[in-house]
DNA sequence: TCCTAGCTTGACACTGTGTAAATTGACAAG
DNA sequence: CTTGTCAATTTACACAGTGTCAAGCTAGGA
């Protein structure tokens, strides 16, 4: 009973804390957010995020939890995991990338400055991309399985190159640079993928 | 003669710097760079730099200048120019790519870290992307003009699928994280595209 | 001899992160 | 009703890195 209570009080302001960060980084594109930002949205002292978290670092990569949670990553995934055969499997991944990448685009942003300086961002970023290149793999080697996989390339290499193209990076220069709505990234994509790795 | 003196000494002391930022770059693939140990490279101290440099983001930005000079950037690019067809001209493109960013990764790391907080150095990094871009418009255009670039691409689109596919990031995830060789990253890319972009 | 450009040294302001210590207020248990 | 616990508060401080400022040194040219 103790303990409920002090852990629901205690998740409370913790959620707090990652909800205003979340905010924060969408609202700010993820640059220069400080603790004492985040604290002040929290409505608690900048040094109480101390309490809950060990370091700036610690507390974006609990964010990035937060928001796989609360956005269903997982569950949004379910299409291609049920799709009848390869190709279907990779136009629906594509589509997917397509609508996840703006939901955490601020949060990418950030993460990516802090990647370069900090070796937990960098590992919080790894993880993230390496569950996309499963989503390639996956795909890539289904066309495999299937004999669509054009014959220049290799599970692997073709993964590899997939992997690429569907980086945030690459997303972000299309659409936030070359200005292509989502509707034309995920097309364009689709079209690039199919003439690159099914064999005609 | 006396500004001739003068400005030789200065020019000196400052290639001096431009070099030692350079080489540092280089060295920490351009992380966690300071002003003071660019100062001990250029055996000079951290305030001197202040007198040649309104501040880190101007010097970072001489040096990429300073770079593309010395490694005549300009210079390699003169093969693409000559080439006889649209196919050999995207050929040459990507296969210069493929031996420009090796040279470069260490700034270019640098660069994109500061760019997310620094108007400044994100001009620098846009300007370096967008001759990038011409070279990949100019293929495809001439692609076009020999009415050999495939019908579901226009221009602006293929090129600007080129440039995402022959950004930096692209690059450095291929061979950094999967492991690609130059070669192999010339090699594929080169397929890919004439996958993508030319008319069967 | 004097002037001056280029550099040096030492000191300091500012920002942002992270730490430490003493205090308050709530609330549950004895 | 006192006591203990614990989240959170306030105040203060250490530290790193950037950028500024002022005063002084030095070598070379007029």
């Amino acid at each position: 009973m103790v303990l409920y209570i002090m852990s629901s009080k205690n998740l409370n302001t913790r959620s707090r804390i990652l909800e205003a960060t979340w905010k924060l980084m969408e609202d700010n594109q993820g640059l220069g957010t400080r603790m004492s930002d985040i604290a002040k949205v929290a409505g608690i002292s900048r040094q109480a995020l101390y309490l809950h978290f060990d370091n700036r670092t610690d507390l974006l990569i609990a964010t990035t939890r937060y928001m796989d949670e609360k956005m269903g990553v997982e569950e949004s995934l379910e299409p291609t995991r049920n799709a009848p055969n390869g190709l279907i499997r990779l136009r629906e991944f594509i589509a997917i990338m397509g609508v996840h990448f703006p939901n955490i685009q601020g949060m990418a942003r950030a993460l990516l400055a802090i990647k370069e300086t900090d070796a937990a961002a960098l590992m919080a970023w790894d993880e993230r991309m390496g569950a996309i290149r499963e989503g390639c793999e996956a795909a890539i080697k289904m066309l495999k399985d299937e004999n669509r996989l054009a014959e220049e390339w290799s599970v692997e290499i073709a993964t590899d190159l997939l992997w690429a193209m569907l980086s945030f990076q690459n997303w972000d220069q299309l659409t936030n640079q070359c200005g292509w709505t989502t509707q034309d990234y995920v097309t364009r994509l689709q079209q690039q993928a199919e003439q690159s790795f099914i064999a005609s």
